[in-house]
DNA sequence: TTTCATCCTTACGTTCACGTCAGTTTCGAG
DNA sequence: CTCGAAACTGACGTGAACGTAAGGATGAAA
């Protein structure tokens, strides 16, 4: 993915990026996100205003949102879920609490001081919320599947009568 | 959703269906379609509204709208392919411009009276169509089974930790 | 320090896809 | 013919998902 932008505002001179020999503190705008996922900053408030993204931690209210190419990437597979499951977004959100739940799983697991009942407990809420999805997902691929398939026999059917009609018409010209 | 109908509706009772002696006058009321493609007759109304349904032909407006079974058919590919493909109304109405040519093909080639040009004009529209719905159907379906892909990989994971923390059971134990 | 594109918040506007209400009319059973 | 469930036609209401405009603050570059 090179190409940075595509929807081309001319309008792009200054404003680098604020990498103050500081590497790891690599932060975008809200505006440069949303151009990076294809949306606006309006969504992406939005998001974070629903609770479908968490608020920029102990951002003193008023100054400006920064994003780490994490967070960029967690709002690029929500826009993805909503576009291929096609759900509201309260019910994304219910989705997404899984995933926050597998990701604080991750994060309690990585730690040693988490008793083995409560790891046990965690892993198996995830797992579960890993099957729910898993099983919507499944079921729109296989609707959609099918629906290719007919697609293709109905094709076919039209090739077949576009070559039946090319037939005919070099017996005809024969 | 308190489940106002889901199927049985206990207060039918009077109104069979017209059929009254003529067998092929097999037409379904609103309602009854409704029921049966799990939807409301406001919704079948406003798609007729928004050209999405063709206006059932010559109805003396006022009177009752009835439905063959093949209208009824078409209706339910219509939301199907609203909620497979999640796609807007009016771009629905434009892929069933699609379909709607398709059906005038089959018609039209139905007839022997088609001069070849067109007839074969005709053929190569609707592969057109056809193309651009499969284009469609296939990059989804694919999106889809790769997020499928995904989740079960994740699965995987959570899955193998479970187990990992059973065998540490066990060997505690021993 | 000035500059100015970009960002902030607040708030009202908009489009889509229907829901709902009202008053009237149709139509099949009795 | 009567009766009532269901349909008809406006017309307005609604929730979701943003758009947009206003007025002011931020912050990297010059």
């Amino acid at each position: 993915m090179s190409a940075p932008a595509p929807t081309g505002s001319p309008t792009r001179s200054r404003r680098t990026k604020p990498d103050g020999g500081d590497p790891h503190a690599q932060s975008l705008r809200i505006g440069d996100v949303a151009r990076l996922v294809q949306t606006t900053p309006r969504t992406i408030r939005y998001y974070e205003e629903i609770g479908l993204l968490p608020e920029a931690p102990a951002r003193p209210s008023g100054r400006h949102r920064l994003y780490t190419p994490a967070e960029v990437e967690r709002l690029r597979e929500v826009m993805r879920l909503k576009n291929l499951l096609g759900v509201s977004l309260e019910e994304l959100k219910t989705l997404l609490t899984a995933e926050e739940a597998r990701a604080e799983v991750r994060a309690q697991l990585s730690r040693e001081d988490v008793v083995g009942e409560r790891r046990l407990e965690l892993l198996h809420e995830a797992l579960g919320h890993i099957d729910r999805q898993l099983e919507l997902v499944r079921h729109r691929a296989a609707e959609l599947t099918k629906l290719e398939h007919e697609l293709c026999e109905t094709r076919k059917r039209v090739r077949r009568k576009i070559r039946e009609y090319h037939d005919a018409e070099e017996r005809a010209a024969r």
